[in-house]
DNA sequence: CCGCCGATCTTT
DNA sequence: AAGATCGGCGGG
């Protein structure tokens, strides 16, 4: 009989699959809250998702899409489990994730994530824990953080060197999700739908980028 | 083609 | 409170 299970093997980060990404915008953008973003390859990076905002369809006087499939927006319009990247300001990225079926327009701005690390040995099977790093509070700083550029665009999340994950941690370790929403963050041009409870978040957690933080 | 303006961030 | 800085989009 072997009993010893002290080098208990922790799971491998997996990739969601597509039908994550495949269904309402604000049941997606919920359900990111406490994943993991990972970044494989050269530049490798861990980050717990604390803060998004759902876009929704041409409805959405705040969305991107709200003027059709334009070449910008076209993305949000295809296939889901994509990334969207997009320049604002001239020197900031945002980044986002595609949801709803082929041919819907519907994305997830990623605002916030806490930083992590890879504890040694694993690489990709190992447990994540803390890292001492700037915070990824804030859409732009978390493209910075993380090196997304506009080349990233169209990105396929479920197979490549970026991806979303469960966190294997156990909840015990983690803590409850707290979820709580409020209005979205720089969009008072779009009228009633600037007022629309669309920005989900942690409560309470220390990296989110801009108020009400509980 | 021209002009406006933004799903931001940093500095004043 | 305002500036940096540029590409997307709409109007002419």
């Amino acid at each position: 009989m072997s009993s010893a299970v002290a080098a208990l093997p922790a799971p491998p980060l997996v990739a969601l699959p597509r039908s994550f990404y495949e269904r309402p915008t604000v049941e997606v953008a919920r359900d990111l809250l406490g994943k993991l973003l990972v970044r494989t390859g050269p530049l490798e990076r861990v980050a717990r998702i604390v803060e998004v905002e759902a876009y929704l369809g041409v409805k959405d006087q705040a969305s991107h899409a709200r003027r059709g499939p334009t070449p910008r927006a076209a993305i949000m319009f295809g296939p889901p489990g994509h990334l969207y990247v997009y320049l604002i300001y001239g020197m900031h990225h945002c980044m986002n994730v595609v949801t709803e079926r082929d041919g819907v327009a519907g994305a997830v701005l990623l605002r916030a994530a806490e930083p992590l690390d890879l504890a040694e040995p694993g690489r990709r099977s190992s447990v994540p824990v803390p890292r001492l790093e700037r915070p990824l509070s804030g859409p732009g700083k978390l493209c910075a953080g993380l090196g997304i550029t506009r080349a990233d665009n169209g990105l396929d999340l479920t197979a490549g060197h970026l991806v979303i994950a469960v966190d294997p941690r156990p909840a015990r370790a983690v803590g409850p999700l707290r979820v709580k929403r409020s209005a979205r963050i720089g969009v008072d041009y779009a009228g009633a739908w600037a007022g629309r409870l669309l920005r989900f978040y942690l409560a309470g957690n220390p990296y989110l980028s801009g108020k009400p933080r509980d």
